[in-house]
RNA sequence: GGGCGCGUAGCUCAGGGGUCAGAGCGCUUCCUUGACACGGAAGAGGUCCGAGGUUCAAGUCCUCGCGCGCCCACCA
């Protein structure tokens, strides 16, 4: 209260940038953002989605994170204890590639780095931009309790991700095996099935003959990769394959290495692809070694870790890139007479889903964690409404790429990361620990050696529901605020992220991590195109809330959030929501002229009298409710149309233009409904405006508060004060009926005077209705003049029968208008409009004439929609005769 | 190959069986009236992607196409 006794200057154009700065820094130091296990509140608690340290806001942060604040601010003023966790990824392979592209500028690699002076360089580097995108997130008044800030390599995380690791490897679910996996050669490490991405490109499908052993013609296989021949071992062919039957046991001649292979019957051969024949290479190919283990056949490796040409018998291919020695391998196919055929062929090649480079199948000792165990309980959840998508149809997605879920290649042969807990003896005993054990439990020796690896980042970000509220520790706040209330983050990380944290919090917690999943859409420019820094087709964040605000950028990107996939954004989507927020700014304006130096009570208005104040109170009950509704369902666009149109159209349009009419009214003595209006309709806005700052506040944080400020309230922030409720009974039917008549009669008066060019011209209008209708016109007298911009003087209100000494008429409702003019060429023009309307109304009354004609829609249609059809058509036939009537009174007179 | 989403006014999107199809922006005309020209008022503008079907009634439901986007998949 004390608060809105000062004079607060408000200047005509809002000024977002300071008040920006200025309420956010107060509601740091005030400890608004501070979340602490209370159990007198329920918690609400949102986990961000770990930004990398390498990037920069981008316009998905802006959003992703607009909504979440959105959310935890809503839930905040519902009085939830609501803790909005920030903090950042290591993202190892990410961090890797920017550093190795920094360390290349100076011909460098981490390799002649080293381990440890590249970990060195990186944890300088990561100091200097690890705090950078978080300061960048308060720039979008984002209230995540700063002081929780975690680091997914801080000692506390590292060490839950170890004992997660140890957990996993006593119960067997974490192994180590030789396997076929996807191997990057640029960044020299191991990536999971999830990270590589595969594209269309255009290739050669090669039929390549490989003769037979005994001199006979052998066999034609077909291949997109001929270099890979020199490891092949075998031949494949379909064992119900007519065509080779009789060549099945037979051996045939590997071209260019001349390596006796033999020809195998396999049912995973598909007989209708190339010639029907495969060649067999157990080193490069996932099937190919699948085959291999089940046929026993030998093992080659014809690429080394750096995707060179090993020597297999031809030194001319040593050393030789995949590209060069598919150039090779083919002349020497070609030389040999050989190469049967070369067909274009259109393939997917998989690439490093963080530098692109083309990834080799690869056998390599590898750690993996085993899936079908930890996902099963995560199904169960998920079908049992435990965890629930939003939109629904993310559940589909979710389920079908967990029913086939595959073991999950966990280490990378990187540096920065998690390095695994597991101690290597030279006896072969693994040992899992976080510390290094004194000796071997099996031999006693004292040499072990930790495992070199690092764990994929996902593996540790799947903990961050739970290490960042202290598990493996019983933390309070892990009890607390453990299960997390709703996650909202993009669909590209579903199976990545949101599937590993659920089956992770499902295993060590036996509780889901969170109750609601929001997948948020992606944005893309106006074009529809992904927004990338690098193409030049993005928009920068910061650029825009120096431009317009924060508050209008997250109004823009929240209002944009329709369910659909993607949204397509541009800055002028900003520019308007700028304007909106200029809009409410002098809406606050005019109310606080009227309230200035008044005593204008904080509480909720009761019993009020006058139109304009019963209709809004209704109006703002009404879309209470709505805002209310839309966000308990995620439906953010419905939230901010309705916020927009009720801001703009019912406040601002209709209610505070006829707030002026009885304030203005009140000081000449002639208040529509007596005394005490204007100390009424003082409150009612004042009141009105509070309550729908407090309702735009978890979109708009900035504006509303210093809007809020200005007018009388209770409490110190509107980022605690109530979350406006909507009694129904506030709904006020009546004031809704009498309102709409207001805006008829107004919208009549003005089209007409627009019409006719008078728009600006002092005119007279007479209003004529009949008696059950003319005392309430009359007593909105003055808001109709003051709405149409009429002199009060100039609008009078009349019987039906009654006529002006000259005028133009027109239908309105149950009456009619008169306009005060007398000119043949306006009768003529009015004349014209009347019967372009009589035409649509002509033809829609048919239409409805003959469905009410129709004997089978009279019968099968519902008895409300017949009947509703009946008024309606009653309805136009009274709209076309009283039409006919104004055309006819208005033809020229006396054939002149 | 399979799955999902989208196709409605120039643009971005609402509407998801029944009463002349809606909003914002843009456009046209008028207006600087004491909250706001980042504003007010009035307008113009639509074979609701196409073809069939269901129904008394179809942007709205079904089927099949076409176009755009996304995801999954070991036909080399």
């Amino acid at each position: 209260m004390a608060e809105s006794a000062k004079t607060v200057e408000l200047p005509k154009t809002y000024d977002p940038a300071a008040t920006e700065e200025r309420w956010y820094r107060t509601w740091d130091t005030r400890g608004y953002f501070r979340a602490l296990p209370d159990p007198a509140m329920r918690p609400y608690t949102i986990m961000m989605p770990l930004p990398n340290v390498t990037g920069e806001l981008h316009m998905g942060h802006a959003l992703n994170n607009g909504v979440q604040d959105c959310l935890v601010r809503w839930q905040r003023m519902r009085g939830r204890m609501a803790l909005y966790q920030p903090g950042t990824d290591h993202a190892s392979i990410a961090v890797h590639v920017v550093m190795e592209r920094r360390l290349a500028r100076e011909g460098l690699t981490r390799f002649t780095l080293g381990r440890e002076r590249f970990l060195e360089e990186t944890w300088k580097w990561r100091e200097q931009i690890g705090q950078t995108i978080l300061g960048q997130m308060r720039r979008l008044l984002l209230s995540c309790d700063w002081e929780r800030t975690t680091f997914t390599m801080d000692p506390g995380y590292a060490r839950a991700v170890a004992e997660c690791f140890i957990r996993l490897f006593k119960k067997g679910v974490i192994y180590k095996g030789k396997r076929m996996i996807n191997w990057c050669p640029k960044d020299q490490t191991s990536i999971s099935d999830l990270e590589v991405e595969y594209v269309e490109e255009q290739t050669v499908l090669y039929h390549v003959r490989y003769p037979g052993a005994d001199g006979s013609a052998g066999i034609v296989i077909a291949t997109q990769r001929p270099e890979t021949i020199l490891a092949d071992a075998a031949v494949a062919v379909h064992p119900d394959d007519p065509r080779y039957r009789a060549l099945v046991g037979t051996r045939v001649i590997v071209p260019i290495v001349n390596r006796e292979v033999p020809v195998i019957a396999d049912r995973r051969v598909e007989r209708g692809f190339g010639t029907g024949a495969v060649k067999i290479t157990p080193g490069h190919d996932p099937l190919d070694y699948e085959i291999g283990v089940d046929h026993e056949l030998p093992v080659l490796i014809a690429f080394d870790q750096h995707g060179k040409m090993e020597d297999l018998g031809r030194p001319r291919y040593r050393g030789l890139d995949r590209v060069q020695a598919r150039q090779a391998a083919v002349d020497d196919l070609r030389s040999a007479g050989l190469l049967v055929r070369e067909e274009p062929y259109v393939t997917n090649i998989g690439r490093c889903d963080r530098c692109k480079t083309t990834v080799e199948p690869y056998i390599s000792d590898q750690w993996f964690c085993r899936m079908k165990d930890l996902a099963a309980p995560a199904i169960r959840a998920v079908r049992e409404d435990r965890v629930r998508f939003h939109p629904a149809r993310w559940t589909k997605f979710f389920l079908d790429w967990m029913e086939q879920i595959r073991d999950w290649n966990i280490s990378r042969q990187l540096w920065w990361g998690h390095q695994i807990p597991v101690w290597h003896c030279a006896c072969g005993e693994m040992i899992a620990s976080i510390e290094r054990p004194a000796s071997c439990p099996k031999c006693g020796g004292a040499a072990l050696t930790q495992d070199p690896d690092i764990l994929d980042t996902w593996f540790s970000s799947a903990l961050w529901p739970m290490a960042t509220l202290g598990w493996p520790d019983e933390t309070a706040d892990l009890r607390y605020f453990y299960p997390t209330s709703t996650l909202v983050t993009a669909r590209d990380i579903i199976f990545l992220w949101v599937a590993r944290m659920i089956m992770f919090g499902l295993e060590f917690r036996g509780k889901v991590p969170f109750a609601d999943v929001y997948i948020n859409p992606t944005v893309l420019n106006i074009e529809g195109r992904r927004m990338s820094k690098s193409l030049g087709t993005g928009l920068d964040p910061l650029a825009l809330i120096e431009r317009y605000g924060a508050d209008s950028l997250r109004f823009a990107l929240i209002n944009r959030c329709t369910g659909e996939q993607d949204l397509r954004f541009s800055e002028k989507m900003v520019e308007d929501t700028r304007n909106f927020a200029n809009k409410i700014w002098n809406a606050a304006r005019l109310v606080r002229l009227h309230i200035e130096g008044r005593d204008v009570p904080a509480a909720r208005p009761r019993d009020t009298r006058s139109l304009p104040n019963r209709w809004i109170l209704g109006r703002f009950a009404r879309a209470a409710a709505d805002v209310t509704g839309a966000l308990e369902s995620f439906e953010f666009s419905v939230a901010c149309r309705r916020l927009y149109e009720f801001v703009w159209n019912e406040f601002c349009d209709w209610y505070l233009e006829m707030a002026k009419v009885d304030l203005q009214a009140a000081e000449d003595g002639r208040a529509p409904i007596g005394e005490g209006a204007a100390g009424e309709t003082r409150h009612v806005m004042s009141w009105v405006l509070a309550q729908t700052m407090a309702l735009l506040h978890p979109i708009m944080p900035a504006v509303t508060e210093e809007i809020w400020q200005a007018l009388p309230h209770d409490g110190e922030t509107v980022m605690r004060a109530p979350w406006p409720d909507a009694p129904r009974e506030w709904m006020d039917e009546a004031a809704d009926g009498a309102m709409a008549e207001v805006m008829e009669i107004t919208s009549a008066v003005r089209g007409l005077r627009a019409e006719m060019a008078l728009a600006t011209q002092p005119v007279g209008v007479s209003l004529h209705f009949g008696p059950a209708d003319r005392g309430r016109i009359d007593g909105a007298r003055l808001y109709l003049a003051h709405l149409a911009h009429l002199d009060a003087d100039r609008l009078q209100v009349s019987g039906l029968d009654e006529h002006p000494p000259y005028g133009i008429p027109s239908p309105c409702g149950t009456g009619r208008i008169e306009i005060h003019v007398d000119s043949p060429d306006l009768r003529a023009r009015v004349r014209d409009r009347f019967q372009k309307q009589l035409g649509s109304v002509e033809q829609e009354l048919a239409g409805v004439t003959k469905r009410l004609q129709d004997p089978v829609f009279r019968q099968k249609a519902p008895a409300e929609t017949v009947e509703a059809t009946g008024t309606r058509a009653s309805e136009l036939r009274a709209r076309l005769d009283t039409l006919r009537r104004y055309v006819a009174d208005l033809a020229p007179r006396g054939g002149a």
